[in-house]
DNA sequence: GACAAATGATACTATAATGGTATCATTATA
DNA sequence: TATAATGATACCATTATAGTATCATTTGTC
C-alpha cells in the first residue's frame, strides 16, 4: 500500500526548495546539489512540472525553474494526478469487464469511503502547508 | 493509488462465500462457478489462504475449504498483509539508504498520518463486517 | 484395488508500472 | 561563438501484478 510513489515525493521536495529560494530561477544542477536526486530523473520530473503549468522555466544560461503557482495552491493530489494517473478508487474488474455488482458490493463502499477520506487530506497537503510545518524538505 | 489488489479482493470474496455456506468443505470448482475468478489464480490463492491458517482444507473427494476462524477475526488488514507484503508506511529512499532526515520530514509524517488511518478503518473491515452489511460479494 | 475428485507444491509466463538513463535539439547569455 | 541552461523523446532495468501449467498426493466410492 502505497499512496505517493517516488516521482511525486521527488516532485514536492523539489517544489519545496524552489519555493524557499529567494532567485528568481533556480537550475536543476542546484536542485541536484540540494536534493540528492539523481539529474536526467529530476530534470524528467521538472520538466513535466514545467508542462503542467506549476513551474515555469527560462532557458539559456543563466535560466532555471521558478514557481508559477502560489505555495498554497499547489497540492499532494495535483501531483498525485500527474505523476501516477487519475485518482481511480478500487476497480473491481472481472474479465475486461466493470464488476456488473459494484453498486451493491459492500467492499467497495468501505474501500471507496478510506479513499475518499485519504483523498480530502492529501489535498489539504500543500507547498505551503509542508514549508509552514519546519518543512526543510531538502537533503543534506 | 491503489488500496488492495486482486488477489486481496478476491481472497475477502472467497472467504465471504465461504462463510456464507452451510456446507463443511467448499471446492474450488464450486467458487469458481459463485465467483467468476479464474480457476488456477483462485486455487492458488486460497492455497495460500490455507498455508495462512485462515482456511482449513481437506484433500480427496468430499474435500474442500473451510474456514478456520470466526469471522470477525479475519480482517483486511490481514490480507493485505498476506498478499500485499507487509504494510509499510510510505518509505523515503536515497540511494538505497533510507531517508536521513525520515524523523523531521513533514511530508513524511503526513502521508504517515494518513497511512495509519487508513490503516485502522481497514483493520474493522472483516468478513463478518461484510456479510453484515448486506454482503453479498458473489458473481452470478 | 482402481478410479475419480479433490488439494499440495511449485515453476513458469505475460503485462504493466516504476524508476530511472541517454541523446540530441533548442534557446539565451556573456 | 562558446557555454550553460532547458525541451523533447526514446530507451532500459527492475519489480509487482495477475495470472497459467504441471505433476504429486490424498481420500472417498465402486
Ligand atoms: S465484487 Fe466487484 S465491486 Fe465488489
Ligand atoms: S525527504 Fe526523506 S522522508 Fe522526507
Amino acid at each position: 500500500m502505497k499512496l505517493i510513489t517516488r516521482n511525486t515525493d521527488y516532485a514536492m521536495r523539489a517544489l519545496c526548495h524552489i519555493a524557499q529560494q529567494k532567485k528568481e530561477a533556480v537550475t536543476v544542477t542546484e536542485m541536484v546539489a540540494a536534493l540528492g536526486i539523481p539529474r536526467p530523473f529530476l530534470r524528467k520530473i521538472v520538466q513535466t512540472l514545467s508542462g503542467e503549468g506549476i513551474l515555469a522555466s527560462c532557458k539559456g544560461q543563466g535560466g532555471g525553474f521558478s514557481l508559477r503557482k502560489r505555495p498554497g495552491d499547489v497540492r499532494l493530489t495535483d501531483l498525485i494526478r500527474v505523476f501516477q494517473g487519475t485518482i481511480q478508487l478500487n476497480e473491481c474488474i472481472f474479465k475486461k469487464k466493470i464488476c456488473p455488482m459494484r453498486r451493491s458490493c459492500a467492499l467497495k463502499r468501505e474501500i471507496d469511503g478510506i479513499e475518499r477520506d485519504a483523498l480530502t487530506r492529501l489535498h489539504k497537503v500543500s507547498i505551503a502547508s509542508l514549508i509552514r510545518k519546519g518543512g526543510r524538505h531538502d537533503a543534506d
